[in-house]
RNA sequence: GCGCCCGUAGCUCAACCUGGAUAGAGCGUUGGCCUGCGGAGCCAAAGGUUACAGGUUCAAAUCCUGUCGGGCGCGCCA
């Protein structure tokens, strides 16, 4: 990895400098310059160095300059203003990065510092009471990007969805396929006020009369309430679990929150709390005493008429986790959940789980916008374009590649109108097309039987073109790329490098044809192609995105 | 009221956490490029007082303080 190696031969050099031992220095960067003509690749160590010695980094340059040459991997090195050193690599040094592609393949760029570590994702984890929606296609994305990059590093990912079928507004979601169901036999019910108004819900209430007729009108009131929660939540939850597939997300476990009620779980963990002095009792409930713990205050757990909070039970979700003995847990949650972090976190650290086990990942707001106007959803008023018709309108990899076109961070438009008129031109399409590109001219080699000849043969040499420079650059970044995204567990980080190293592949193809007269050239062109060809497929393969032969 | 986030090109956003050189993309606008591996492409141009005012620093979009503007959170809901 060029970037590592750079850095040593950095450290070497500063030791046999030895004015200071390159272990007692600060970290320093090693960048891409803003433009060519600076080098390839620049470091302010000089700058760096400076601070430390107290002296101007332009002498400090000038000092560690001929340390730097011998180190033998660059062509030149120039002293900028300021201080930055400038390297022009040389060109076995990228010659090295194609070598080092073609020969891991899927593994270039993947360290296996996962050592089948168990990690778990959470996300998604819409509550049952309706289809998913345009919020939690990108909590979605999100996780399922962040797990295969984790698997890809080696850990042994667990992508877990948890089904919130217990409460308040579970029982209203109940009430309102009652209502529905009492409705197409005639009989007058109205829907609770919280209740659930959407067409689904009739359809629920169908599919529900389909199974059992009418029994249901004279069964007492608890058994069929019952069966309407219950198999309500059933149908939801396999309509979550289809449209899921569809985006090409699947999960390993499904975890249902009425577990942790019917069995003593949460008792099991509020125990634990009260065992350390963790919990009293206010006003008829009993507490826990998050405050002690970075919270803003103090929380219910129990409440005066008996009943667990939502967060008792998550609190004993989370106990669960540690105990299935994951190493680490990340929660993806919308941002309706932004005032709930401080709780949770709180939570783990009074159950002792340690700084950092559990990380909470917020992503923010989605917005629909159509003809230029925002299209206000909600859910119990039954308004709102579900997930399933996005994928309908727009396409299942263009869906997944636009919702990451932005940071976690940011609030995400989705242009309904745009979307659906710019399909093809959206850019998922930019770094397929480039995927495709590389595909026919590998194709077309082999119909001219210039089958690539192996790599140790190959005369990389002779890829000399600024072009081919920069492609080759690019691929070299790609394990710095994996290295950010898995400290920022930043998916966008990955869609900007696809379109970043599509951007320098068709410019590369615009200016040189890969099959030419000289076959050695040709030959060492294709092993380019096949190295280019490899990282996308990393790319698309981590985004979830179809990597087409043609299109 | 308390707390958090945001303000960057006409629009949507990167870069801010970890301060570095000429603040980058996409869309839109304007002008070029198809008798060779797929034009869903390429090249070029125009477009910026990084909300404002101070401060720290050799160096500030980035760190600190204040002002203005926008958003969110603050339940014995989930």
């Amino acid at each position: 990895m060029l970037l590592n190696i750079l850095k040593q031969a950095l450290r070497n050099a500063i030791d046999k400098w030895g004015r200071v031992a390159s272990q007692n220095v600060p970290p320093f960067d090693i960048t891409i310059p803003p433009s060519e003509r600076l080098g390839d690749y620049s470091t302010n160590a000089a700058i760096i160095l400076a601070k430390i010695l107290k002296e101007r980094p332009e002498n400090i340059a000038e000092e560690l300059l001929p340390f730097l040459e011998k180190e033998g991997l660059t062509e030149k090195i120039e002293i900028a203003r300021g201080g930055f050193i400038n390297f022009f690599l040389t060109s076995q040094l990228l010659e090295a990065v194609i070598r080092e592609i073609l020969d891991k393949g899927g593994k270039y760029g993947f360290p296996q510092i996962g050592e089948a570590k168990k990690i778990q994702l959470e996300f998604v984890s819409a509550n049952p009471t309706g289809p998913l929606s345009v919020a939690h296609g990108r909590g979605a994305v999100i996780g399922d990007v962040l797990a295969n990059l984790f698997a890809r590093l080696g850990y042994n990912v667990v992508k877990e969805y948890y089904i919130n079928d217990h409460g308040s507004q579970i029982e209203a979601f109940a009430k309102s396929i009652e209502a529905r169901y009492f409705q197409l036999f005639g009989e007058d019910m109205s829907i609770p006020s919280d209740g659930y108004r959407g067409e689904y819900v009739k359809d629920l209430a169908k599919i529900i009369r389909e199974e059992v007729g009418d029994k249901l009108l004279y069964a007492p009131k608890e058994v069929r309430g019952e069966l309407f929660r219950e198999r309500g939540v059933e149908l939801m939850v396999q309509s979550h679990r289809e449209t899921l597939k569809r985006f090409g997300v699947e999960f390993h476990s499904w975890f249902q929150e009425s577990n942790l009620h019917h069995s003593s779980t949460i008792a099991k963990t509020l125990g634990v709390l009260k065992e350390k002095g963790l919990i009293f009792e206010k006003d008829g409930a009993i507490w826990f005493h998050s405050t002690l713990f970075g919270d803003d205050k103090d929380r219910v757990l129990v409440r005066s008429d008996g009943s667990f909070t939502y967060f008792a039970a998550d609190l004993a979700y989370h106990r669960n986790k540690y105990e299935r003995g994951f190493a680490q847990v990340i929660d993806i949650w919308g941002p309706d959940h932004y005032g709930y972090v401080r709780r949770m976190l709180a939570g783990t650290r009074a159950l002792g789980y340690g700084e950092g086990w559990l990380r909470i990942l917020i992503f923010q707001v989605v917005r629909l916008v159509r003809e230029g106007e925002l299209i206000m959803m909600s859910k119990r008023e039954g308004e709102f374009v579900t997930l399933d018709e996005l994928i309908d309108e727009v396409g299942k990899d263009a869906v997944r590649f636009f919702y990451l076109l932005r940071t976690i961070d940011s609030p995400l438009d989705f242009d309904m109108t745009l979307a659906v008129k710019q399909a093809p031109e959206n850019p998922v399409y930019y770094v397929q097309y480039a995927h495709t590109r590389i595909h026919s001219i590998l194709k077309e080699a082999e119909k001219r039987s210039l089958s690539p000849q192996s790599i140790t043969s190959a005369r990389l040499d002779l890829l000399k073109e600024e072009k081919e420079k920069a492609l080759i650059k690019k691929l070299g970044e790609f394990p710095t790329l994996i290295s950010t995204t898995l400290a920022s567990l930043e998916p966008y980080n990955i869609v900007r490098y696809s379109m970043e190293l599509a951007r320098i592949f068709h410019n590369f193809y615009e200016s040189h044809r890969v099959i030419v007269d000289n076959e050695d050239l040709a030959k060492a062109r294709l092993q380019l192609m096949k190295a280019t060809l490899q990282v996308f497929k990393s790319c698309l393969q981590l985004l979830g995105v179809e990597a087409p032969e043609r299109m």
